[in-house]
RNA sequence: GGGCGUGUGCCUGAGCGGCCAAAAGGGACGGACUGUAAAUCCGUUGGCUUAUGCCUUCGCAGGUUCGAAUCCUGCCGCGCCCA
């Protein structure tokens, strides 16, 4: 691929869709003297070994690393083993528990398995290192050496040091080290660019003047926007549980993308689909396509993008019937009841709704159904003392997401 | 090392020794309205075999008191100032 696609092509498809590149200009020198000496680039991406639920954010990154791939070059993972084994007490979050070896292979491999819906895992484009390597080998005095490279002034530069520094909030020293061991890890890998989100400017930066004092030619770095979360106001993370999961069902990524915000979609569409910027011009113009078909479009891009398009389209007709109709779901889920938990053939409605799952607490039950959120076979349940029977197999219905047959185990 | 301050429910943030499971806002959840959008409105927002009941919660551990989130002591965390 690398040889059919001219220089500016490929400069521009590698380009789009990014915050910054620092800078383009470098980048185009790099790939000509990749051509020169007949090797593909390294682009490297770091990963958090304590995180493997990827979302629609990682997604952005892993989409742009995936068009480096399909230029021929070869794409670089780093684990942040050692980072993770360090712990990182940033902030009121409790220090992170030591991962073990094992604890990390297995978070990798997950990482892996829901980055490969996006890369390209064949060996030969595809290398996957972790930190400890390097990092793990290295001394005090080698510690100290990286820290000379850099001052508290600048440190202080970063968001957010400055704004943890202003309001008072704890910055411990160890802190500063992370954008060294992350620019430790570009020296040890020689990458040639590093990509990243635009939080990560500043530490991919860093990684450019460790290179250049170690005599190698500095990492080009291309940062790619942050993605919102489904709430349009945060950017999307796990712990805000704003975010669509890489590996959720069709129809829960479906749901979710519906959900979105109007004002999202424009972001979303560049950010989350290949669709070329004209269509999206016409798709977000209200005047031209009515917001629910263009989200509609949305979420099948996406959808299709992590099942396949055939999933996506089930998945839009399911939404359809639902919400659109008001009608239940084509398929419904079934969940098994033990017979212990009947009486009479009776269960009282809050043991049933927590039974299946659908509340964490008969207390929280309980206000679903004062709520008016319950029904059973579409009837609304309105007292939280109601027993009901479940011998014909009802279908308990919380909130608008939450259905689910009863089943009664045959034992 | 010393001085001063601070630590509350998912978050922010009130809180006179009893009326505090704890104001208010945010968020979240449920309902109405819709395009499962936005805006708006209503309700809920510690747990328990629904109870003018019990249990757990206001950094941790003790203490004073009939009674403490509120007072005292020690410890821990964080911030600021001094060294």
């Amino acid at each position: 691929m690398i040889t059919t696609a001219t220089m500016d092509q490929q400069i521009e498809a590698l380009c789009a869709g990014a915050d910054k590149t620092y800078s383009v200009g470098e980048l185009a020198a790099r790939l000509k003297l990749g051509v020169q000496e007949q090797r593909p680039l390294r682009v490297k991406l770091g990963m958090d070994p304590t995180a493997p639920d990827l979302h629609l954010g990682h997604a952005v990154v892993l989409r742009k690393l995936r068009t480096f791939q399909d230029f021929g070059h070869k794409a670089v993972l780093i684990v942040g083993d050692f980072t993770a084994m360090i712990g990182d007490p940033t902030g009121k979050k409790k220090t992170r528990p030591t991962l073990t070896r094992e604890q990390v292979d297995a978070n990798a491999a997950t990482y892996l398995q829901q980055a490969g819906k996006i890369l390209d895992t064949h060996s030969d484009r595809l290398e996957i290192r972790r930190n400890s390597e390097w990092l793990g080998a290295m001394n005090f005095a080698d510690a100290l050496r990286l820290a000379q490279q850099m001052t508290v002034a600048r440190m202080l530069e970063r968001d957010t040091f400055a704004d943890r520094y202003q309001s008072g909030e704890a910055i411990f020293i160890h802190e500063f080290m992370y954008p060294l061991m992350q620019g430790a890890d570009s020296v040890a890998i020689a990458a040639d660019v590093e990509l990243g989100g635009t939080d990560q400017t500043f530490n991919n930066l860093v990684g450019r003047d460790l290179q250049s004092a170690r005599g190698m030619p500095p990492q080009i770095v291309m940062v790619m926007p942050i993605l919102n979360g489904t709430d349009g106001v945060n950017k999307m993370g796990k712990s805000l549980g704003n975010y669509i999961g890489i590996s959720e069902s069709a129809q829960e990524q479906f749901g979710k993308v519906m959900s979105i915000s109007d004002n999202l979609m424009l972001e979303w569409f560049r950010l989350c689909t290949r669709i070329a910027p004209a269509e999206i011009a016409q798709l977000v113009d209200p005047s031209i396509t009515h917001p629910r078909q263009a989200k509609e479009r949305l979420a099948r891009e996406i959808v299709s993008e992590f099942h396949s398009a055939d999933e996506a389209a089930a998945a839009a007709e399911d939404f359809k019937r639902r919400f659109a109709q008001g009608l239940l779901p084509e398929v419904i889920g079934e969940i098994i009841l033990e017979r212990s938990l009947l009486q009479d053939g009776k269960i009282g409605i809050l043991n049933l709704i927590k039974a299946a799952g659908f509340a964490a607490s008969s207390s929280e039950a309980r206000r679903l159904v004062e709520g008016g959120g319950v029904t059973l076979e579409g009837i609304k349940i309105a007292d939280p003392r109601q027993m009901v029977t479940i011998d014909s197999e009802p279908i308990l219905q919380v909130g608008k997401r939450r259905v689910a047959r009863m089943v009664v185990a045959k034992v």
